[in-house]
DNA sequence: GGCCGAACGTA
DNA sequence: CGTACGTTCGGCCG
């Protein structure tokens, strides 16, 4: 009998997989409206939906552990001992649990004196000896010893229980080294704690691999125990009485009585009333969908499999063509015609460089291996270098490899990745495969498990993430406004593009000059923490906060800071605090060898970064945050210091590169609160603006009823901090805290300035009301965010997300107005043929590079594009700066 | 090896 | 008890 025709029994552990799923999925977002948990079922649920789909087992068995008491308890008290309470809202779901799953038709067994565990075991032996090819799920690493030619383990991954990892003896073999068999003995050595297990102190899996490797087995160890040298070897021999007892405990059971017969396992058809019924209680809307499709999809599957060619989930992209020449010219002229929203696209890369693409319909796809040069593939570039309309998921890094290997694309018209982040910017939805899942329903087919290395072309391939893009795209674009619509149009797709070439571009950085920083920052941390050593006479690690703890609260005897997690702050914040208090030498050496600290390891991470070129190129994320802005890694060049001396070498190490004069930047001043001018209609912070002086001084002149000319810097600072503050939803606590003034002082300067800029605490607590009634709130350019936890019972996370909901159209349309600005800037140094280029956007700045004798154009056209990209109550001020680095062009 | 929290750099 | 990020480190192992 073939693999294929065996019976497939799958066996669950339901205790560990419902703990895993609780643990996984966000509490808070699973919960009915009277408040049960469901966060650990809904996961449980659909991790068992998905197995029923891709595995399609003839036969089911969820176990359950009756209670936390088992023979191992008896023989060993301390067993598991260590587990602390069972989570209140975890209690509860698992009866829950149990009914969906009756409701399912599928069976539960619990038994006795016996872990669940064990009731796998025995399944799985008996399974393995009927003729059944056997998958076991479970979230514990006891499993593993279950693992043979017949018998598979489905693991959890770390990031879930949705992804399943599949061991079979060989996948075992490789990550743990040993055989599945072998994997208790491991286990016994190591110790487990989560079990209270100790083990043998000081062998971890790798001690325990290299001696199971030369002795065979445990037995083999012990009885040459008296042969390992060193401090292991005397480990063993002292805590050998731990391991023998690991060993009888972890061994699972493969006999326990279940009165239950295999066949009575056999897959049956759900009780849909029931199904309903349940599903109706736990509210699992689209679940439900999923579970009755599963059911119609399986019950077709028995009957026949006439429904196969049409099946709806998993359904497999039209097999792939490889096309060259006329052929590829014809296929795209009709497909072209036959698809007016654009074809699918993907392009298969391999270091950096396009081996081949996937092109798509809806109905058929093609594949094309490409190298450059080769008039075979002529018509391909053609039609990418037109503007016939293009999907991509994922586009930006597609684009990169396209550009690098000398393929212009025109064309792309929508982005699923983006569109998706536009409907849930705070949604989990990162690649093709998320998007697919949650949009379709169906789940993108993955490399082939059993391929032994998966070469670069065993990836789903680039005809079926062509053809999924596809597909995907509309159902997305249905679920946009029209205003997120126009930014996915006319901002995101057009900046995608431009943030491709500003990656390809990178900056230039001086390596010299950051090595040499390095160094004398290294060297400034090394004589400080000498000194701050001296001065507690003895030395600690300082990066440590447990360690600092220690110095500064048992052995100083300083007052206890702010509460943390893990103990007392000791941040700088809590560091100043006190020095006022419990004035020490130690506290200021601690900071100043923080900054040092902190400024190497910027500098170091930077000069890492430079490529053969000179130069280093971050990577822009366009999906990364929940307001619109983009964000910077690899390296973070959005968190370049700038406020100290030090710091400002930093930025003096960004140059310009070789044929290129120097370095522009530009930033708009304000920006935020020109928006929010503009949003409240403020008619003093309008007329602030629109003064053209100094908006703090007028600020500080209208609240403290002086002068604009005698606003002293201290007046300043406070209007400031406050005009800042607002913004985020500063409250009169956090603002004292800042200001170091007492909360009445606070309190009286919030008074004043509502008093004069009343519109702007309107338009604040405007937002927050909208944004409940709406659900979500909205930049000036349409862009949303969702707000769900606005109504939440929870008051931290209420006022949190309130905060979050004033401060998201401000620093949103800030976003819009940047991106605005570079996709007209970009247009015009093109049309112009100029050789300046952008490079690096922060937020409110851009930075250019000066092609020779283009300063004043280059200027000029920064400066329309920057202030016109948005037409408010109140200008846009652009302040630009012309230099040889970074930092003296800031100023 | 991987995850989390603390800390801290930017706008 | 101020929004939005990314990186690094130490410490720990749901």
């Amino acid at each position: 009998m073939s693999d294929a025709e065996k019976p497939t029994l799958l066996v669950i552990d339901g205790h560990s997989l419902a703990f895993r799923a609780f643990y996984a999925l966000p509490i808070d977002s699973f919960q009915t409206r009277d408040g049960q948990h469901t966060n650990a079922i809904h996961g449980f649920l659909a991790m068992l939906i998905n197995l029923l789909r891709n595995e399609k087992p003839t036969h089911i068995a969820v176990a359950f552990d009756i209670s936390r008491y088992s023979f191992r308890t008896r023989e060993y008290p301390e067993y598991k001992g260590t587990r602390g309470e069972t989570p209140s809202e975890f209690i509860g779901q698992v009866p829950l649990l149990q009914e969906a799953l009756a409701a399912m038709s599928i069976r539960t067994i619990v038994k006795e004196d016996f872990e669940a565990d064990d009731i796998l075991a025995t399944l799985a032996a008996r399974g393995s000896s009927e003729g059944y090819r056997v998958l076991v799920v479970s979230g514990d690493r006891d499993s593993i010893q279950l693992v043979t030619d017949e018998v598979t383990l489905l693991y959890p991954s770390v990031q879930g229980v949705s992804q399943l990892k599949r061991y079979d003896p060989e996948a075992v073999l490789e990550r743990y080294g040993v055989r599945p068999e072998q994997y208790p003995e491991i286990a016994a050595l190591v110790g487990e704690t989560s079990d209270n297990l100790p083990g043998i102190p000081k062998v971890g899996e790798k001690t325990a691999v290299k001696w199971l490797g030369l002795y065979g087995s445990l037995d083999g160890i012990l009885e040459n125990a008296e042969s390992i040298k060193g401090v292991v070897g005397q480990s063993l021999r002292d805590n050998k009485e731990n391991a023998i007892r690991n060993r009888r405990l972890n061994r699972l059971v493969t006999d326990v009585e279940l009165g239950v017969e295999l066949d009575e396992l056999e897959a049956r058809p759900m009780d849909e009333q029931a199904v309903r019924a349940i599903f109706g209680r736990l509210e699992f809307k689209t679940l439900l969908d999923r579970v009755l499709k599963a059911a119609a999809e399986s019950s077709g599957v028995v009957n026949g499999g006439e429904s196969a060619e049409e099946a709806p989930t998993s359904q497999a992209a039209p097999e792939a063509q490889p096309l060259l020449d006329e052929e590829l010219a014809g296929w795209l002229k009709r497909a072209v015609a036959a698809e007016p929203a654009g074809l699918g696209l993907s392009f298969e890369i391999l270091d950096g460089q396009v081996i081949g693409a996937g092109i798509a319909t809806s109905t058929e796809s093609v594949t094309v291996p490409w190298q450059a040069g080769s008039r075979d593939y002529e018509p391909f570039e053609e039609w990418l270098a037109s503007d016939a309309p293009k999907i991509l998921t994922d586009a930006k890094p597609q684009l990169k490899a396209a550009r690098r290997s000398g393929l212009t694309v025109n064309g792309l018209s929508v982005d699923p990745l983006i569109a998706g982040w536009l409907v849930r910017p705070g949604g989990q939805e990162k690649t093709l495969a998320d998007l697919v899942f949650r949009y379709l329903d169906e789940t993108l087919p993955v490399p082939d498990p059993s391929q032994l290395v998966p070469e670069e072309g065993a990836s789903a391939g680039p005809a079926t993430h062509a053809w999924f893009s596809l597909r995907v795209a509309p159902v997305v674009l249905a679920e946009m406004s029209e205003g997120e619509r126009r930014v996915h149009d006319e901002i995101e797709i057009p900046i995608t593009l431009v943030l491709t070439e500003m990656e390809l571009r990178g900056v230039s950085v001086n390596h010299t000059e950051l090595a040499e920083l390095s160094s004398q920052l290294g060297e400034r941390a090394a004589t400080i923490a000498q000194t701050a050593f001296a001065e507690i006479g003895r030395e600690v690690n300082l990066g440590s906060p447990k360690q600092l703890q220690e110095v500064l609260f048992d052995q100083l005897g300083m007052p206890k800071t702010r509460a943390t997690k893990t103990g007392y702050s000791t941040d700088a914040g809590a560091l100043a605090d006190l020095q006022e208090s419990n004035p020490h030498p130690f506290l200021g050496l601690l900071l100043e060898h923080r900054d040092a600290t902190k400024l190497r390891q910027i500098v170091e991470t930077v000069d890492k970064s430079i490529d053969g070129t000179g130069r280093v190129h971050t990577s822009y994320v366009q999906v990364g945050t929940a307001t619109g802005r983009i964000s910077s890694n690899d390296p973070n060049l959005q968190n370049i210091p700038i406020r100290t001396e030090e710091g400002r070498r930093i930025r003096a190490a960004f140059q310009s590169g070789p044929e290129y004069e120097n370095l522009l930047t530009a930033d708009y001043s304000q920006i935020e609160m020109r928006i929010m001018a503009h949003l409240s209609e403020d008619p003093g912070l309008i007329e602030a603006f629109n003064a053209g002086e100094d908006l703090h001084r007028f600020v500080g002149a209208r609240i403290f009823g002086v002068a604009p000319e005698d606003v002293s810097p201290h007046m300043r600072t406070k209007v400031k901090a406050m005009s800042y503050g607002l913004a985020y939803g500063l409250s009169a606590f956090g603002l004292s805290k800042q200001l170091r003034i007492e909360q009445s002082e606070a309190r009286q300067l919030m008074k004043d300035y509502f008093e004069r800029f009343g519109a702007v605490r309107e338009y604040l607590r405007n937002v927050v009301e909208q944004a409940k009634v709406d659900g979500y709130t909205e930049t000036i350019f349409g862009r949303r965010r969702p707000f769900p936890d606005l109504h939440s019972p929870n008051r931290v996370l209420r006022e949190n997300a309130e905060r979050a909901a004033l401060n998201s159209p401000i620093q949103g349309s800030a976003a819009d107005i940047i991106k605005i600005a570079m996709i007209g800037i970009e247009t015009d140094i093109r049309e112009r043929s100029l050789a300046s280029r952008m490079l690096m956007q922060v937020h409110d700045e851009l930075v250019f590079e000066v092609g020779s004798g283009e300063a004043v154009v280059l200027e000029e056209i920064v400066r329309t594009r920057m202030a016109g990209a948005a037409d408010l109550t109140v200008p846009l001020d652009v302040q630009v700066g012309i230099g040889a680095n970074w930092d003296s062009a800031a100023h």
